[in-house]
DNA sequence: AAATATAGTATCAGTTCGATATATCGAACG
DNA sequence: CGTTCGATATATCGAACTGATACTATATTT
């Protein structure tokens, strides 16, 4: 899971670790904070499977122009530069490859476990590299499952045995799944009337 | 965490581990599936702490009058015929201790570590077991943890670098926020009408 | 000058998940 | 009548994730 997010952070332009993290919360919306011990291994596992690349880790007491002409740490020097705030320390900044696109985009549309919450969340929130099909299919699969949930926490809130408080967790867990729902279908009838509109103008 | 839901479901009566997975779906509203993976190393983790004890399993094909006489034995027969669809095989049924009675109320109580909305909600579907002060201040913490994160999932919500479809995963993100943050300013002010209360009765 | 905050990489033990294996029973089906 | 199917039930494995901790460097506050 933690894959597909750093992938889809990668796509728009290199990170190293701590910047991905402060990108997981303020980007995707997912993760409040993500823990260090889950995106260092991460990355090292997308490394060892060739669909990430490290670029020279700088040192910001290393003068920009002292480092050499080879390519690789010319496009790592622009990298640094695009970022806001210049490296205090040596990072280590990561940029996808080929294969790393091309598992993106697998990982991203595979219609396998979708099931939970951050999980959907995250799929939407790189749903522009899905095909318009692929997104309505994706919301379809959630719509589903949030029916279902739903069902099962109406019934756990009507259980009579349930104390107070366990019963308000009940009530509100149904009104969460109700929002999700409702978001789902709004974002289902945007997609619905976007295909419209392609298939007015194509004609 | 699971350590305290499983406590908590065995604080009413006892359980065995097939059980316990489909109370926490419907009982704690926390978890929609919890793995089997997780809850036999927990059982098996508080059996070694003493937390919680095994009884004696029951066939189904053994009669009911063929167990013997001992006091644990009946006990556990008692809690199987209260299980609604008997025994198909052995089962393991569990029985909290003394000792878990007490390590329960200490995790219950512990303000250490409720950032996560599920572990709060856990808490919450609990808190029948908590003092009123105690449920105050787990609900103060919770509040202030969700201002925290509002104003974050806000600020990405207004970044303009995002996708509509970012975007709206960040907007969906502060709305459950704000449901979240509804839900315990009802439950606060809920629980200061009943100190009220209380406190006119005392007088 | 010292404490504190922020930026940064890294690892560890323990917990949780998803998949899988195994077995029993009731009900439906041909 | 046998057989498949679905629910009930226990159990384990590898991989993933978390929270804690350790370490270093710079910036800001006191």
């Amino acid at each position: 899971m933690l894959d597909i997010a750093i992938l889809g952070l990668l796509m728009d332009r290199d990170h190293h670790g701590y910047e991905i993290r402060t990108q997981l919360r303020d980007r995707l919306g997912v993760w409040a904070n993500v823990s260090f011990g889950s995106i260092y291994p991460a990355l090292a596992r997308l490394e060892r499977f060739g669909c990430v690349e490290a670029v020279v880790a700088e040192s910001s007491r290393v003068s920009p122009l002292s480092t050499g002409s080879l390519s690789g740490e010319r496009a790592s020097l622009r990298s640094l530069r695009a970022t806001p705030g210049l490296g205090r320390r040596g990072r280590k900044v990561y940029r996808i490859t080929e294969k790393g696109r091309e598992e993106f985009v697998t990982l991203l549309s595979d219609p396998a476990t979708l099931d939970d919450s951050k999980n959907f969340s995250l799929r939407m929130a790189l749903a522009k590299y899905l095909t318009p099909s692929l997104r309505v299919g994706l919301l379809e699969r959630r719509r589903a499952d949030l029916v279902a949930r739903l069902a099962e926490v109406r019934a756990g809130a009507h259980n009579e045995q349930l104390d107070s408080y366990a019963r308000s967790v009940m009530e509100h867990a149904a009104k969460g799944v109700e929002l999700d729902l409702a978001w789902i279908d709004n974002l289902l009838s945007t997609e619905r009337s976007n295909q419209q509109t392609f298939a007015r103008e194509a004609k």
